[in-house]
RNA sequence: GGGCGGCUGCCCGAGUGGCCAAAGGGGGCAGACUGUAAAUCUGCUGACGCAAGUCUUCGCUGGUUCGACCCCAGCGCCGCCCA
């Protein structure tokens, strides 16, 4: 499904094999898949694995998820050329809770394996952590981009971060693991997993990398440090207009991630060359990511939500509501009801002509709202409304 | 332990006694336009105030000065080099 994948080490073959193997064995495979819950929110750019660990689990083989409850307070250094903040213990589990939650969305979960690596990375011995640390040498982690380029700029490079792959391979052992998914970017990590195995005496794991899903910017991957992504506990509404906001070009990538096929993608190129309207194209591509999620019905909502608001420029069914008690400037009031930080920030988007009331525009920041505009709709910008009760 | 350099608004980064709420870029927001929350163009982007203006902000604490982001001292953190 994914045409960009990598298998290590030789190819699809090898695991053709193992899954051959398996199967005469009547032997579930352990599959790997680790996340650090680094922070709440699971996005897009994490189902690419999670469907892919969908389809062993379909195969009857058995998901382990590796939650790194550990791993996540160390900080994977991969493609980062600046340390990550150190996270609490707390402010881990307390991400890590959430996260079976969204996995059940693609997973059925009474059929995974779910380990916390906090369970035994943390009673690694100094003795056995120094003896893991013979596995690796200090020449081969500075030939690593990550790390290297950061000594290069004198960027500093904490000795806890050059331990990330040595833990994350042990993590492997740990698991006994005989597949292992990541993105691509966790080459380096994942592969360090084999060799902790041969040290413990474990067949390798054999490692299958995706590609990175690119953001909702069209440059970077998806990642919440760029804050551009679709998380799994987005709105359908929301799903829906972050993905008409990727740029046109970007569509063709995200159709992987659903149950179009590469072919499906090529014509819908080919429509577009011919003159059909991209909008169109992204249109059914953002229906088939919110049904995924929530189901046909709640697409189609979202869809014509969508429609009404932004094409036609007409407001919500449903929008929040603010009730006024006493006359309010209309400064005051967005201000009371959370819509702008600050009153200067209300009074820019009103000299901005950004601030609509009964789609009138508002000029004045100090009209007074009173009970007669009761019922009556305010809105900021395209996407904030509130109706006034 | 010693020497040198650094710490600026959400981020990066210029500034080196008043003209600094602080250049420029990124990001964000808004407007126009449109095929969409794409692209492009324009504007805005510390807070309070109708406004004049006031207050808070340039690592921290004190000091010099009519006046400091800019000078001095101490402290903290970071980097590089030497031991």
């Amino acid at each position: 499904m994914f045409k960009e994948q990598v298998f290590l080490p030789n190819g699809l073959s090898e695991i053709a094999r193992l899954l051959e193997k398996a199967d005469k064995e009547k032997r579930q495979l352990r599959v790997k898949l680790g996340i650090d819950p680094t922070n709440p929110d699971l996005h897009l750019g994490h189902t690419v694995c999670l469907y892919l660990l969908k389809r062993f689990q379909d195969l009857g083989h058995l998901p382990v998820l590796i939650i790194g409850g550990f791993t996540a307070m160390v900080g994977d250094p991969s493609g980062r050329n600046e340390s990550r903040p150190a996270l609490t213990h707390e402010q881990v589990m307390e991400n890590a809770k959430s996260y079976l939650n969204q996995v059940s969305k693609i997973l059925d979960i009474n059929k995974i394996e779910v380990q916390n690596n906090y369970d035994w990375l943390s009673k690694l011995t100094s003795t056995e952590l120094l003896q893991l640390a013979h596995l690796i040498t200090v020449n081969q982690l500075v030939g690593k981009e990550a790390f290297g380029s950061r000594i290069e700029q004198g960027e500093p490079l904490y000795l806890h971060e050059v331990l990330y792959p040595i833990l994350q391979g042990y993590d492997s052992v740990a698991v006994r693991s005989d597949i292992e998914i990541g993105g691509i970017d966790q080459t380096y990590n994942v592969l360090f997993g084999r060799h902790v195995q041969k040290h413990f005496n474990q067949e390798p794991q054999l490692v299958i990398l995706n590609p990175l899903l690119i953001g909702l910017d069209g440059s970077k991957k998806m990642s919440k440090s760029f804050n551009n992504y679709i998380a799994l506990n987005d709105t359908p509404d929301e799903m829906f207009g972050k993905t008409m906001s990727i740029p046109d070009e970007l569509m063709f990538n995200y159709f992987s991630l659903t149950s179009y096929t590469q072919d499906d993608a090529n014509q819908f190129k080919l429509d577009i060359d011919k003159g059909k309207n991209p909008r169109d194209i992204k249109m059914l591509l953002a229906c088939e990511i919110v049904s995924q999620f929530y189901g046909q019905g709640m697409a189609g909502n979202a869809k014509e939500n969508f429609i009404k608001q932004f094409q036609k420029n007409e407001i919500p069914d449903s929008i929040e509501e603010f009730s006024l008690n006493e006359p309010l400037k209309v400064i005051d009031l967005m201000y009371l009801a959370q819509l702008v930080p600050s009153k200067s920030e209300a009074k820019r988007l009103i000299d901005h002509g950004g601030v609509k009331l009964k789609s009138v525009r508002v000029t004045d920041p100090n009209l007074l709202i009173t009970k007669n505009d009761k019922d009556s709709v305010l809105q900021i910008g395209k996407r904030k409304f509130i109706k006034i009760v």
